[in-house]
DNA sequence: GCGAATTATTTTATGCTTAAAGCATCCGGT
DNA sequence: ACCGGATGCTTTAAGCATAAAATAATTCGC
């Protein structure tokens, strides 16, 4: 039987878009690892933590809890969780929304914006030196690309 | 004060790499979230799980715990959690290692290798869904590049 | 206004994940 | 043969993450 026999017969296969999808799992697993490990190291801070704050520092005026998770891509309950462990720390607080009851807004404090400030120079240079191995068109080449993928995925998710 | 005076008294700022690596990682969990949605829709399973057994299934012979959890780029302590709650379900089992007798050897059950098989077939439709966006050659630059990156921050973790 | 459907958050149960400490086994140098 | 260091795995404590159910407030249609 014929490679061409057997295309017909056989469902197509998908190594390929596998094989890529595996290269990009491990690429983005292999630099989340590692900026994990540094955060820790010289921060003592979670990544998820890093995150949340990554998030209100874009919106001084606070943010709800939905508009974080929603852009955090994490569940309602998970965000509840670290909310509770960062106010408890100081870094964030909670204020009442006057124009609807049951959503709160959370924002950092003077002392989670210094903290984060700290933090978020850190964290720039290590992508930096993270992806130094590629040049700047190769960077945007890479940019189009997973906007692609990404436009691609969220056309499949519906 | 021009942009030539700001940019020698300033550091050096990387938002380029930082959106990349924001891009990378956001259309990384969008594909993530998906797959671990359909998994546990379509077969019960968390994506973990069909992670371990993926790797199992490349190895007929039997792995030990480290090469799985050196592959899987996750901790020892993880994959014995793993290990424990696919072997309560009766899709692998382990075996003595004749040679090291600190190596435990892991392998599918038959009936895994069947589970397995039937869900790797779905799998794989979905990535090639998941990526119909890209154009083949689309794909192998991204691979290229994704493969240029990897290896970039594998340097930048020494 | 009233009630039903929707939206925002929290709670609960379960599972994943890590770092660090501990135990067992193996290996190399003496 | 022994001992010290290395290796493989498990345990522990804490935190992260989800889905599903519960609670509370809002909005819309009538």
């Amino acid at each position: 039987m014929d490679a061409e026999t057997r295309a017909l017969e056989r469902p197509v296969d998908h190594k390929r878009e596998v094989r890529l999808w595996l290269r990009l799992l491990t690429c983005t697993t292999l630099i989340e690892n590692e900026i994990r490990r540094r955060l820790r190291r010289d921060f003592d801070v979670t990544l998820p933590r890093f995150d949340l704050m990554a998030q209100l520092e874009k919106a001084p005026d606070g943010m709800t809890l939905g508009e974080v998770s929603r852009r955090m891509m994490v569940s309602n309950g998970n965000v509840t969780g670290l909310v509770e462990r960062l106010a408890a720390q100081g870094l964030l607080e909670r204020a009442p929304n006057p124009s609807d009851r049951r959503a709160t807004l959370i924002r950092l404090t003077p002392e989670g914006r210094r903290n984060f400030a700290r933090m978020a120079r850190a964290h720039e240079g290590w992508v930096a030196e993270l992806f130094a191995g590629l040049s700047p068109p190769q960077g945007e080449t890479l940019m189009d690309l997973l906007a692609r993928a990404k436009h691609s995925a969220a056309a499949a998710c519906e």
